[in-house]
DNA sequence: CCAAAAGTAGACATACTTGTCTACTTGACG
DNA sequence: CGTCAAGTAGACAAGTATGTCTACTTTTGG
């Protein structure tokens, strides 16, 4: 059954981008979920394999949120300023299919792992290159300074919002980019 | 004796760094710098203790690097290019002070320790506005839109150094801070 | 309707975690 | 020179981790 798979990496990723990824063991994620144990491993080899589907599924959440938030853009304007007025509402609750914000669970994840050659760490990136394709798809210019600039304000926002505890850069953020085109 | 102490941050400091913190145990560190564990537990009270001490190393090192970087700064340009060419040196390990280029110890140490409240957390959110407080002392202006644009810069390269293992990002916040003066 | 697949419960192996404690040794200093 | 703090070595307690395995039950499809 799909259906126990698919429950366990829901689960998985919940627990996992709320503590974190090494402070959440395997039986915890079996005793939340009502799940066999054997049926974990009948699924998943290891603990990494059920962590790589988890980040899997978080990309693709997180893609398709953000393809949403972009699509509504008529201009390059729109875009910047539906991508960081989505950051304000993923970054205060808002946007549900986030859940609660607890940074972004690729760097996290990325700060838990420090081999960078693990499938893991490698996700990590592949995850923010796909974010940046995104971004780039929904912009008329291929000016890869701007979308630089872009991607290094978001990262910056997000970094801000989950250690600093200050919610306040995204609209910053589009008044910067206003002023640089 | 306080040599053993030292010894006990130092090396707590160097591994934690280099893997992350839940990833090193404290028989890890005894066994590498050779000291007992008795020893250690006169020194600190708990795993957390020691954590909170190599913290404030790591914070005292990262804030005397900066400062040295920007008091030779005379203009606030000056002050915008030594920051960020700092951050290029460290990125590529050319900044001995700080040791092996992993990230941000307190962003990915902000990652691991998911609860917000914990003196850990809030010390790695008292580290960034320390460093904000250096950079805002170096500079003319009390403008603090642009304080927090250079800050906003800062964590989105050191973010996209780690994760993205894009080093290129220093010399392009240096001319985004150009163009908006 | 029955066989095969997929599930459950949970004991178990093995390894590692933090922290305590005992018994002994070393070194500094009045 | 002897006392006492500070060090060492490491066994031990109690808990947790991942992953395996047996034995049994449920579901499902031909």
């Amino acid at each position: 059954m799909n259906a126990k798979r698919q429950q366990l990496i829901d689960i998985a990723l919940q627990l996992f981008y709320e503590r974190g990824i090494n402070s959440v063991g395997i039986n915890e994620i079996l005793s939340v979920s009502g799940i066999a144990k054997k049926t974990l491993y009948n699924h998943f080899n290891s603990k990494e394999a059920l962590i790589l589907a988890a980040l899997k599924q978080r990309n693709d959440n997180f893609i398709a949120w953000l393809d949403l938030c972009l699509k509504k853009a008529n201009t390059d304007i729109e875009v910047v300023n539906n991508l960081f007025n989505g950051l304000s509402a993923w970054f205060s609750n808002t946007a549900v299919e986030l859940g609660n914000f607890r940074g972004c669970f690729f760097i996290n994840t990325s700060a838990e792992f420090s081999d960078q050659n693990s499938k893991i760490s490698q996700y990590c990136r592949e995850h923010k290159e796909q974010v940046r394709q995104i971004i780039s798809q929904h912009l008329s210019t291929s000016n890869t300074e701007l979308i630089d600039t872009i991607c290094l304000l978001k990262e910056g926002a997000i970094t801000m919002a989950y250690v600093n505890h200050d919610l306040s850069m995204p609209p910053k953020c589009i008044k910067i980019v206003e002023k640089l085109l």
